[in-house]
DNA sequence: TATATACGGAACTTTACGGTTTCGGATAGC
DNA sequence: GCTATCCGAAACCGTAAAGTTCCGTATATA
């Protein structure tokens, strides 16, 4: 490559531009094959059929299979709420209470689902692998690791405990419950996992 | 069936007799494909070649792919630890030390990694997913169970303790690890479990 | 309104794998 | 040693899915 790169904008005179418009239909669908039938299940006609689109329009946009995937798993991370805007009720109970809502549970099972079907290419894919972690990942362990702290902050709880392994009792139990026991994640067992586990482990007891 | 069902040893004059002699090379070299590629990834001519058998000799045995993954499912059982046979040092937390050995560090990764194989299939395979519960997320439920039993009747610690969502943290924890986040469930990472969430979930602090 | 472009749909190619069959050689019982 | 039976290897078949090509149509821009 003695040649510089401009292959900026070669002047489309007449006709339609190629926009992505189609993407987020594309891969949404893709997202709920995902989920319902794994990785190896979906195959690009599904995807293609629930979008609405022909398989070549999938393959205009995507390299292949694998790159749609990545494309998809990424996209779930805007679905997600904002560290800086999560509730603070002034006690950490309360806070984690505060965090179940119908539609983060129902936001949560989607991902479990889809993380479930993709369990067995992880391994192989480190891309992939990187797009689940950054989407679903990350983010869940960042919300509790901020909820501990602001707790410690308070006072409410030792400054010694151990966030990292705490953080990830959640997200843990949740994909567990999801993936492995196949029960449903809803409010009565989160408020048992909250009571029964995560409260006691910090050291607060009732009455709360 | 107005007939009574009489195959039993059809008088087999001469030659070799069908036995099952080489059943165990061919599930342990299914478990071991299967830990390596996940149940799509895995094909007949894999297992096999690792087994060194012909693939016609699986198909004698077993009906399908998905008998064969069944089957070598449940023989992990056999190598679980006997219930009756536990660790016994008069402390949870040294029981629960105890239970942390090489050995069943070793056998608990093979385990997780197949399961996180299966994952996908789990929901379309009720029979695949009997056979993971008995093969590995009961025994590995029922065994701390029982130490946390054993725990209240010695009053070491609460009777109220929420057994059933205590018995899960480890399981969960340890499989959030190895299948999500990819990093090695090791002595360390247990020793920090037990000290950091297990024992202050049940109110027992250092000193220990 | 005219036209270049992208789209949906469908036909097509290739490859891989589940499953079957065949066959020469090994082996256990006679 | 003889023979019925099983075994491993390899060829074979059918299907399904990844990826490609083609075409008639819709659409945005001029």
């Amino acid at each position: 490559m003695t040649q510089l790169d401009v292959s900026e904008a070669p002047a489309p005179k007449l006709g339609r531009k190629r926009d992505h418009s189609r993407d987020p239909e594309i891969l949404d669908a893709a997202l709920e094959v995902l989920a319902e039938e794994g990785y190896d299940g979906m195959t690009i006609d599904m995807v293609a059929a629930r979008a609405k689109a022909g398989k070549a329009t999938l393959y205009r946009r995507w390299a292949s299979k694998g790159e749609l995937v990545v494309d998809a798993v990424a996209c779930m991370k805007k679905n997600d709420l904002d560290p800086a805007r999560l509730p603070d009720t002034g006690t950490l109970r309360g806070d984690l209470i505060a965090m179940i809502k119908p539609r983060s549970i129902e936001d949560a099972e989607k991902k479990m689902q889809v993380m479930a079907g993709l369990m067995s290419v992880l391994t192989r894919s480190p891309e992939l692998a990187e797009a689940i972690s950054q989407a679903i990942v990350q983010p869940r362990a960042e919300v509790n690791r901020i909820l501990f702290r602001r707790a410690i902050e308070r006072g409410e709880i030792p400054s010694d405990c151990d966030i990292d392994a705490l953080s990830m009792v959640s997200p843990s139990m949740a994909a567990y419950r999801t993936m492995v026991l196949q029960k449903p994640v809803d409010r009565e067992f989160l408020l048992d996992l909250i009571d029964g586990v995560i409260l006691p482990a910090v050291g607060i007891r009732p009455p709360y």
